[in-house]
DNA sequence: AAGTCTCTTTGATGCACATCAAGACCGCCT
DNA sequence: AGGCGGTCTTGATGTGCATCAAAGAGACTT
């Protein structure tokens, strides 16, 4: 998986080579322009909008290190001390919990401009593990740093917030899907979920490559890989979507969202 | 249900009716000190600890109003608009989810000392339904105050952070529960959390009155009413509890514990 | 005391999904 | 090309829990 296969480039980066005469200075300040975050074309999903050009200093300063996580290997671990929250910058990562016992849940799914690390604020250890599903890049914002600026930049301690408020208000929504849904109804709201998030960061809203297993997918609907198979070959036959591998065709929109809003199973 | 069956009375609001002479003024003050979050027994639960004086009068000006819900009604529901936190000082409520063709998800029972309302900030409007199980007084803290004191006062900063994730690590729990565990592996669970959570408030760790009807913990758990009622029934002819009406007694926690720690169904 | 309402229990039946099993497909390595 | 491990599909069977149904038990009303 290279990095042209990830989500996003930089459109800021490549206009912003211009001559090549620059000072070694300014080369420096024209790669820290690069990825800094008012310049990060994901700022709109992890950072606040509105910010004045001092306080987009403050957050810029926010970034101490960008981490490339691969494919398979953990960015972080339940146990693991907790000192920063992680922005993805490029890459796909998922987040499970594991009881005493072995038993594991994937709790969800995370995708560049998303936030990592919530879990951990509460005991100072993280309680999930988050695992790359490919080749990655985060942000590092080490949590200390951020309550120092939203202690003087409002917006940004008002986004912190919001950010917080939402992946709880998320998680009500896999509750209601956990407690009620059919494996129908859950597979169909999993694959819009995707989709619409995919397309809000300007991705195809018919198509999508799946970077988690059959498996994973179960775990984090709270279903077996085969149900998760069978329920696939279903929507097939329906002509609802076509399946190749993890590549999959939305065909009839309307009809995964009709699936949703089906009958309560109780 | 009269106000002496809730969880607690508060000792410094009777130890501080001395004498019958006291001014006007004073009797306000001695109004004002006995619902003050510094005086508050609840205080270790829902507000910082290690406040200095004054970090501790900027606190107290954060609770508003302090309104009563009767059992059965709303404190709000899904759609009005956020403006407050509130912190239960006495009485129990249920967090209801409701998705648009009528299905609904218990997400949550909370008790005194623990807050409501961390759901709307992401969007200014509530996203579930707070319904009182028993007549309850609720301190409102309105969030334009939290965040302008938190700027000011680290260490509530701190604690706001830590009750958002501490819900989402909740929640992380509850989402394994509904994902992979049994019928009684998940009635087991409940009953042990609730029970450590009453005890923790200086209640019975054997005893408790549930406040929940059968339906409402079906609704939390992802069964039905009748799968309550009939995994109750197991576990009172295996010994593990004693069932009367809504009074559980455990004779046999370790049973419990042993019940959630079992075999993974998947 | 009878009547109504809500909540709960218990039984009978059926189904959605788990489990077990086997084979197909694919990428990767030698 | 051939072999191997991880992933996925599909079939056969079983079971845990939902569903349907009915009756019991308290709490409140008149």
């Amino acid at each position: 998986m290279s990095v042209s296969a990830t989500f996003f480039v930089l459109p800021q980066a490549s206009s912003a080579v211009a001559s090549s005469h620059l000072s070694s200075k300014v080369k420096l300040d024209k790669y820290f322009i690069k990825t800094a975050c008012s310049n990060c074309n994901m700022r709109e999903l992890c950072m606040p909008i509105g910010l004045d050009a001092d306080e987009l200093i403050r957050v810029d300063e926010l970034v101490t290190k960008r981490p490339f996580v691969k494919r398979g290997s953990a960015l972080f671990r339940s146990g693991d001390p907790f000192t920063a929250l992680y922005a993805i910058r490029s890459g796909f990562f998922k987040t499970s919990v594991t009881s005493e016992e072995g038993q594991t849940q994937v709790t969800g799914f995370q995708m560049a401009g998303e936030i990592l690390g919530l879990d951990g604020i509460a005991t100072d250890l993280h309680t999930c593990d988050a695992i790359a599903l490919e080749d990655t890049e985060v942000c590092a914002l080490p949590f200390e740093k951020i309550e120092e600026i939203a202690r003087e930049v409002k917006a940004l301690q008002h986004h912190v917030h919001k950010i917080m408020s939402r992946e709880i208000v998320r998680e009500h929504g896999v509750m209601l899907l956990l407690g009620n849904m059919r494996a129908e109804e859950r597979l169909a709201a999993f694959l819009l979920n995707l989709v619409q998030r995919l397309h809000a960061r300007g991705f195809s809203s018919t198509d999508m490559i799946l970077r988690m297993t059959r498996e994973e997918i179960g775990s984090y609907l709270g279903l077996t890989l085969e149900t998760v198979s069978r329920t696939f070959s279903k929507f097939a036959d329906d002509c609802i979507i076509t399946v190749n591998q993890r590549h999959i065709h939305i065909q009839n929109a309307e009809a995964l969202k009709r699936l949703v809003s089906h009958e309560p199973c109780h």
